[in-house]
DNA sequence: GTCTATACTAAGATAGAC
DNA sequence: GTCTATCTTAGTATAGAC
């Protein structure tokens, strides 16, 4: 199932901070032209909750409804289908991710080393899951769970996610930062992993702190072992 | 999702008990004794994919018996109930893994040091992915998605995976193989994370290579960054 | 914007024939 | 050991009243 790099824009620099780069969904509209509105996002946030600890199948419309307080009927009003909700959360999800990677990367001061900048992916990564936690989880336990046109148009955007660790790690090794072995492939693919099973143990009450993302990120560039030997 | 909470027992079947520490499962009894064949262990290895590709909710009687090309009713004369099958495809999972890591542990020669025990743990759980992948994904995705009771259970033969690592990881530390920040908390959360998060990339017909289990050690014990500065 | 009522499908599970 | 038939509950979704 490995999404490696596949090439997007090598730019490294950021367009756009809050808005997706590429437009990716024209697929479903809403025909209840509704979905700005507060009671619309609230029954986003349920349905993020309910799919962290339900799963797909698991979360139902007349789910949703209950602890939105109405009945499942009246969720058609804002959305066309239990897909269209599901998506969305999908996409915020990841999208949300995007954006603060980028952001964190854009506010670094001119020149920054590499360790910096890992150090700054990983605290964006880090807030983000705690932050929109249940979306992240979401989108993680649902690409092989949905149904097959709604999984690859978000793969599509993990991609992109992807690419830009793929291409901090690379420009790392062009400038000597990082041995050979961790400037992507595997070291990424585990780096990635191990930061998104943080949902499972954050506590998603409390933000993470700026020792947890310096622990993570000194673990990742010097490993465990003692270096008196 | 129907059997959620309770009732489950209008014919008086035996309702679980505590789940028994180590002993492997005395826990849920088939009414139909016949739990051992090849056509009951078919039965999981099908529930076991279907759990990875849909989920608990996902994955239902009917799906199950579709793919053994039997009826769904057939399912019963080997398993009193669905919770039952999941419950059998936990156990499974963390039981190989278990199993496969003490095993791991034991073959090393007499007085192995830390990096060759640390390696030989990532081997059996890399292994162990890759032999029981199916049930391993599942025992990952299921922890919040199934009912309460039988997720205690399984969370219990959890730590004690867990415990192996943490004992072998403070061993590390009092060797001094092992810096303070690494001797276990965040850091053994985020290896394990990392490693379960292996199912996902990996191809699942084709066995680790030892060179896999290579690189992972060393990303873990020296990290990517490069040593001279 | 939410409701009730309803259509239709599919879920877990049981009974009893073969 | 597997089947058909069936029960009950719950799923997505629509129509139309308020």
């Amino acid at each position: 199932m490995a999404s490696n790099m596949q090439a997007l824009s090598k730019t490294g620099k950021p367009e756009n901070t809050d808005a997706p780069a590429m437009a990716p969904h024209r697929a479903a509209a809403a025909r209840p032209e509704s979905r700005g509105d507060s009671a619309s996002v609230a029954l986003l946030e349920i349905t993020a909750q309910l799919i962290r600890d339900r799963g797909y199948a698991g979360t139902t419309m007349r789910r949703i409804a209950a602890e939105a307080g109405i009945k499942a009927a009246s969720i058609y009003h804002h959305y066309a289908s239990k897909d269209e909700i599901v998506e969305r959360v999908l996409d915020r999800g990841i999208g949300e991710a995007i954006a603060h990677m980028r952001k964190a990367i854009a506010d670094l001061p001119e020149g920054a080393g590499f360790p910096q900048r890992f150090r700054a992916a990983i605290g964006a990564y880090l807030d983000t899951a705690s932050q929109f936690g249940t979306y992240f989880v979401a989108t993680r336990q649902l690409l092989t769970h949905v149904p097959p046109e709604l999984a690859e148009r978000h793969r599509r955007r993990r991609m992109e996610l992807d690419t830009l660790w793929a291409d901090m790690l690379e420009e790392g090794y062009r400038e000597g930062a990082v041995t050979q072995f961790g400037k992507g492939g595997l070291a990424r693919v585990f780096m990635l992993g191990a930061l998104s099973w943080s949902t499972e143990w954050m506590d998603p009450n409390r933000k993470p702190s700026d020792e947890m993302a310096d622990v993570v990120a000194t673990l990742f560039l010097g490993g465990i072992e003692t270096r008196n030997h």
